[in-house]
RNA sequence: CGGGGCAUGGCGCAGUCUGGUAGCGCACCUGGUUUGGGACCAGGGGGUCGCAAGUUCGAAUCUUGCUGCCCCGACCA
């Protein structure tokens, strides 16, 4: 993509509504613009984040097993009436009243629509057991939107719903979710720590909160430092085999959010050393709710000896549309983002410092057509602004590498290669430039 | 929802106390000089001062009502 073609408005100085980093960051790189209070515009590069974001979580869901479905945002009340929760949730959901004055909202969450949903799909206890999933936005009207995308009205979530027989297969489903969060929070760059979590309006007994350490995060959590470095499964993993080692492995160190804290605990289980006191930002929430909803919305089976019974249900969600602000969170600088090379909206930024020049033109629209050529995607500032304006932007936005190319360079036949996470340059051929991007990222 | 604050050109702000018909920096446009970390000079375009009513000869400024947005708290992916 040409810079001079794109929509890439940036900012240069802070706006004064964006308190924390990635709300700064996000307005500044031209990634989102706020439409009303908690509701955000996605401006063509925070939309690429995003996809990207969605790309890395539905790969993962599916992997683990999960089938994907799309729920509209809108829902009739009348389910929402049968498992009580119509009332339950308050002013948090936003009712809407149709021409018809039929009571209708716009999703909080899915529990109610995918149970009917599956309910009026299955036969027996042969169907099961299944694992559902959608990501789509949803809608809470919170008290107080705040943070920009961290904490919207209006976001985009990763749901996905489990169906079992037994709660003993119940807990089998969980802990495939379990092993497929630790995978994807990796794989978008993130250090994520299972936590055990309460489990809030939605019920359970099982629930665990994925929390991303970063500075700026919201919560307060205490864990055994050994979380932060243990290893994720790879995509070898079988996730029909016995996950159980796996899952005690992450949860038996001392690890919980505030609210969970026990410091008697914490001082007794873990080693003054090995204490980590952090701040954190929540992106996943597993839970396990065994038949709160089958229940109330009859979902029943005929199991192998012909009795009715309700089938167990685990629901699991992503902040999809959060994980953009939570990445941020924990990997910027001064300067602006750090993009892990998993979610960058582009690989590499090519800057040409002299547009206009005939050779530095020539050089770097050469450089621009071999890696597009070798599928790297590339961000190119063709424009003619300053060299100084364009290292201050390219750092603003983030692109894991710059390729840097001027007259003075290219007179040597060299150019740079920056990378953007440690600063650190490096002086080559153009040819020798386009390689090394090139085993970069392909 | 309790407490605090803001609303003036695309962005950041001054002007409001003490009413006289709108200004600064950045951005933008034109020309020139520049050119490796957000340049310089000159010229220029752009604002019903959040909305509505009121007071007044006259309102960005005073009064009343409304709306939007931000920050702290309780609540949440």
């Amino acid at each position: 993509m040409r810079l001079s073609k794109y929509f890439l408005p940036t900012i240069k100085e802070n706006p004064k509504e964006a308190e924390i980093v990635s709300h700064r960051l996000m307005l500044r790189a031209g990634m989102i613009r706020q439409a009303s209070a908690g509701i955000y515009t996605w401006l063509p590069m925070g939309f690429k984040v995003l996809k990207k974001i969605e790309e890395i979580v539905r790969d993962e869901q599916v992997r683990a097993g999960a089938i994907e479905v799309l729920m509209p945002t809108i829902q009739s009340a009348d389910l929402w009436k049968q498992s009580g929760r119509y009332e339950d949730y308050g002013k948090e959901m936003l009712r809407i009243t149709d021409r018809h004055d039929r009571e209708m909202l716009y999703g909080p969450t899915n529990e109610e629509l995918i149970t009917d949903t599956f309910k009026n799909g299955i036969q027996s206890y042969r169907d099961l057991p299944r694992n559902l999933f959608h990501i789509q936005w949803k809608f809470r009207d919170e008290i107080r939107p705040r943070f920009g995308i961290m904490r919207g009205r209006e976001f985009l979530m990763k749901d996905a719903y489990s169906f079992d027989l037994t709660a003993e297969e119940g807990r089998k489903s969980y802990n495939k979710m379990f092993v497929s969060y630790l995978r994807t929070f990796e794989r978008l760059g993130l250090k994520a720590i299972p936590m055990a979590a309460d489990t809030g309006p939605i019920g359970g007994d099982l629930s665990h909160e994925f929390i991303i350490l970063a500075d700026t995060g919201e919560s307060e959590v205490y864990c055994h430092r050994d979380l932060v470095d243990f290893d994720v499964p790879d995509e070898t993993l079988d996730y029909d085999s016995d996950l159980t080692p796996i899952i005690a492995k992450w949860t038996a160190p001392y690890a919980a959010t505030d609210e969970q804290h026990d410091p008697d605990r914490f001082a007794r289980e873990v080693d003054e050393k090995d204490r980590l006191h952090a701040r954190g930002i929540e992106v996943g929430h597993i839970f396990f709710f065994g038949s709160k909803y089958s229940k109330p919305l009859n979902l029943t089976v005929q199991d192998s000896g012909g009795n009715q019974v309700a089938i167990e249900s685990g629901s699991y969600g992503v902040g999809v549309s959060r994980l953009a602000g939570a990445i941020i969170e924990a990997s910027h600088d001064d300067n602006g983002i750090i993009w892990p090379k998993s979610v960058s909206p582009f690989d590499v930024g090519l800057m040409n410092l002299k547009a206009g020049d005939e050779t530095t033109d020539t050089a770097c629209a050469d450089l621009y057509q071999k890696l597009q050529a070798a599928g790297v995607d590339v961000l190119y500032d063709d424009t003619d602004d300053r060299a100084g304006a364009k290292f201050s932007k390219m750092d603003l936005i983030g692109l894991p590498w710059q390729l840097i190319a001027g007259p003075r360079g290219l007179a040597e036949n060299e150019v740079e290669i920056k990378c953007r996470a440690t600063g650190e340059r490096e002086t080559v051929s153009p040819d020798d430039a386009v390689n090394k991007l090139k085993n970069e990222f392909c």
